[in-house]
DNA sequence: AGGCCTTGATTAAACGATTAATCAGTTTTT
DNA sequence: AAAAACTGATTAATCGTTTAATCAAGGCCT
């Protein structure tokens, strides 16, 4: 703790006092008996010689340290600010810090990182999977952020809703013929949003998938998708399952002298930084990634605090009524949370030279 | 700590080998006097109770935390990713973890994370400061990531040489009439890519400056930059201070039916997420942050270990010689990491009807 | 052979906070 | 009036690790 190396601490306030150490923990805490007028006293010197407690010995004693860890499948991902930025606010509201660690998109690394942060002595972890990852036991409260059909999910964005609603608004728009372009075909969140998006189609619209993936494996990473290709055998909308693919389809739909919205529609997932400057604007879907945030971030604290609701997601073989093992899967009471359709300029109905006047629903 | 609640501890290990736990600490830190046998027996059984330090006991003991707080102006910030994950990086590989404090855009509320961190007993800190912002004493060590021209930077990219780069390029490649797209200028990092794009031209290149923050003002967040406008009064390329507005730029060029690179350049700073997956790619300059990380968090780390090399920033009145004052700025030998030039398809020589065939140098 | 250095271990004291147990007064109850 | 209960404080143990100080024993030197 450099914080507290030289500054002062309990006992130092107790001697300026003339009163013990106890006396003093007591009255910060305002647990014990202490009387009113001394704990005004103590908390004023307190402030006067800028106390600050030592979290190290606090956690040594307590067995908690305050801090939650946050596992992500790979920083750079576009999406990682928002989830990052909402946790952080959460668990500081609920008075925890944040230990980040990074699975660099490796699967071996996602355990590592796991292990990091338990050597570190966080209480609980928030993890936001690689896909197709199942989680080790950590040896503390664990949180997952995934989809809700993810067996072990805590909370989620409700893709398939998300998926039903950006399909619903293409259908009300009068498209027939539909792309959906996603990344990979493993992806359980992309695979969610896909089968809600067909969910609200009836049997006259026809749609296909094409995987970034599989494409870039043959052409080499970012080569085109033949969009304007699909364009021309009469796919007149474009739903990206990620706003970084949508905003992929707008520029090479625009290259090719497609217009946007006017004759091609283009929609994404996320409402990620740029979906709103681009030109013409994103239609897209927004988790809401605060409200995901704090659910998870509550399960967990109440997990660590009071030993709350919890699943054993993994040791199958192990009953359940088992005394506590340690690691443990936290739940919630509601574990998906609805997405939002965000109507920008990017979206309007099929055909040639129309353009879209929605304004934007803020 | 949840980790070393129930686990194992030194005096678990002592007691089942029957020696003392000074020795097993000795043993496995390799510090005292311990016969290699007995250091062998000691390190089997450790790995077999699996053993794991608690941090706590150990931080209240050394007065240290071994975590390194990251404060960053607003982790919404589509460059945060890169910096978060170098960061992350450099720290695990010097045995520190990562505990991110988001202060919002808010400048009020910098201070606030940093006390926050403070409090949670980091043992230095990593600041990306809001502009304009000047750091407080934080209590411990702190490397400030900004721009070579900030007092009390302790390393970061040169960007005033990236813009200078960038600048060059447009020139060899023809244009006479540039148009600089930014967002504030009270942005110490955008005047000093101006700076140095602005000397690699000659006189007879005509530049003029687009402030984003002030267009938006008037007009309203999102709204049209009037770069069709700007082409039809002879500006050739479009050289944006960051990845997002030359996204914004070429989304709104190309929705104006100007072709990019064959009527205008467009050209980027930080090489985003998306910068190579739109459609013409974008030309950009890199950071190199994992060095600009490793810099700050190895000047960070011998500053905390060894009382490295620091400068008094804020408190100017004090001696310089004065008594570690708690908190300091450190510095580093090399403190501008120079930037790279990434060459795609979104510029090329000026005028209508011709295409670049640039490969991109990766 | 006695003194001295080296080796390999132990002892014990921190670090700073929390908290159960205790205690001296004072007030209330029986 | 003696017992019981409450109030407001203290004492002391504890969390797990590090580390300075100490100690016993064997080897080496003069």
């Amino acid at each position: 703790m450099a914080s507290t190396r030289t500054g002062p601490n309990l006992s130092r306030i107790a001697a300026s006092l003339g009163v013990s150490v106890a006396t003093v923990s007591n009255a910060l805490s305002g647990k014990g008996r202490v009387s009113a007028e001394l704990v005004e006293r103590i908390r004023a010197t307190a402030a006067a010689l800028g106390y600050v407690p030592s979290q190290a010995g606090r956690a040594l004693r307590t067995g908690r340290s305050g801090v939650l860890g946050l596992v992500l499948p790979d920083i750079s991902n576009p999406l990682f600010p928002q989830i990052a930025q909402a946790v952080e606010y959460s668990a500081s509201v609920a008075g925890y810090g944040i230990l980040i660690a990074d699975s660099r998109g490796d699967v071996g690394m996602q355990t590592e990182a796991i292990n990091r942060l338990v050597e570190r002595g966080v209480d609980g972890i928030v993890i936001v999977p690689r896909r197709g990852t199942r989680i080790a036991d950590a040896g503390c409260p664990v949180a997952v952020i995934d989809t809700p059909s993810t067996p072990g999910n805590t909370v989620s964005a409700d893709h398939w809703q998300g998926g039903r609603e950006i399909g619903r608004h293409l259908r009300d728009l009068g498209h027939r013929k539909i792309l959906l372009i996603g990344a990979s075909s493993t992806s359980n969140v992309q695979n969610d949003r896909i089968g809600g998006f067909k969910s609200a189609l009836d049997a006259t619209i026809k749609t296909e998938v094409l995987w970034i993936e599989k494409l870039e494996e043959q052409n080499g990473p970012g080569c085109l998708l033949g969009l304007a290709d699909k364009a021309q055998r009469g796919f007149t909308a474009f739903a990206a399952l990620s706003d970084l693919h949508a905003l992929r389809a707008l520029t090479e739909l625009q290259r090719a002298g497609i217009a946007v919205p006017d004759i091609a529609t283009v929609t994404g997932f996320d409402d990620l930084i740029w979906s709103a400057v681009v030109t013409p604007a994103l239609t897209t879907m927004r988790m809401d990634m605060e409200t995901i945030a704090e659910i998870a971030v509550t399960a967990l604290v109440n997990a660590i605090e009071n030993g709350g609701p919890t699943e054993k997601g993994e040791l199958d073989e192990a009953a359940a009524d088992e005394p506590l093992p340690g690691g443990r899967l936290v739940s919630a009471e509601k574990s998906r949370v609805p997405m939002r359709l965000v109507i920008r300029q990017s979206s309007g109905p099929p055909g040639p030279a129309r353009t879209n006047l929605l304004a934007e629903n803020s």
